[in-house]
Order: C-alpha cells, then structure tokens, then sequence
DNA sequence: GCCAACGTTGGC
DNA sequence: GCCAACGTTGGC
C-alpha cells in the first residue's frame, strides 16, 4: 500500500469530471512525462490511495481522495491519431506510455488549498511543494497522507484559526 | 499575462 | 556528451 498524488487541470479533468464518469472510475491517461511513466508503470498497485490534486487552478488544492482500481497498463491514447495525446513514435508491441485506473472515494469540498498545505510543517518537504516542481504523478509518504487525511476530515480543533 | 523552473530536442 | 534553444508547467 502506497499514496500518490495526481495533477490534473480541473477545466480540463477535474475530481468532478471523475465523480461523473461510469462506477466513477476512469484511465488516468495521456501522461508524458518518463519519470511519472515510471511510476504509472512499475509502482502504483491496486489499492493505492490517491490525492487529486488540482492544478493551474482557483483553487489550486487537492481536490478529492481516490484509489487504484487497476495497476499499471498501455495508455491507448498513444495509439490514437484522433487522440491529443497520440504519439506515433510509440510501438504497440513495447509501449512507451501507461496508465492506471483509478476511482474516485470522495471529495475534498472545499479543497485543501495550496497556502493552507505549505503552513503544515509536516508537509514542508512534500515533492508538490518544491519549488518548480512539476512532476505530474508523485510519490506521497504514509507521514503526508495521514496529515492531509486528518486535515480532509475537517474536524474542528483547538488551534485552528 | 508574466516568468522561473523544468524537460526535450537537435546541432555539433 | 554538451548545451543552447525551445516548449511546457504552474504559481502568482
């Protein structure tokens, strides 16, 4: 069992967009980026816990919780011509590109906003954080979710202000 | 819209 | 292999 964070743009594919869609579970395709490929291809098991994270966005923030349904397969967008995602470079028989499935537990309404996670201390080297960083599929650590867990079930507490 | 940070491409 | 140019990401 291991957490993950997922970038998406929510005008684009937002937690809504997967909230929608049939069994509310969808193929996170149309990643290009070798590192989060990696990820997509040899790390991310069923029953991994996502964070949905929305980016470019007002508010940026992590959107909604989901789970991994369906472990590492080919992205057939790649395949596709009619597809924005299509790259012909990439051979059917030894596929460059991969997704898995994912379904959407529930939302974070409102989202946990980008200011609000860089005040928790705990969450200080989260790879979302980083300065540039722009890794479209990251690694999240037990200790992080636990922490966004916590703050995502909105109980009130003593210190909040 | 701006722009820093990053990843990719391609000439050499 | 180096690295400049370019395109993209994503916060602000």
């Amino acid at each position: 069992m291991a957490y993950w964070l997922f970038k998406s743009e929510p005008e684009v594919y937002g937690f809504d967009h997967l909230l929608a869609e049939t069994d509310r579970t969808t193929g996170w395709d149309g990643v290009r980026n070798y590192q989060a490929r990696n990820f997509l291809r040899d790390s991310i098991k069923v029953g991994d816990g996502v964070l949905f994270y929305h980016s470019n966005a007002d508010p940026a923030g992590i959107a909604g919780i989901a789970e991994v349904v369906r472990a590492g397969h080919p992205d057939p967008t790649a395949f596709d011509p009619e597809s924005e995602h299509h790259d012909p470079k990439s051979d059917p028989a030894s596929p460059t590109w991969y997704q898995v499935s994912i379904r959407a537990v529930k939302a974070i309404d409102p989202p946990l906003g980008l200011p609000r996670l860089k005040e928790i201390s705990e969450l200080a080297d989260m790879e979302l954080l980083r300065k540039g960083s722009r890794l479209s599929v990251q690694p999240v650590t037990e200790r992080e979710w636990k922490v966004i867990m916590a703050l995502a079930g909105g109980k009130p507490k003593k210190k909040q202000r």
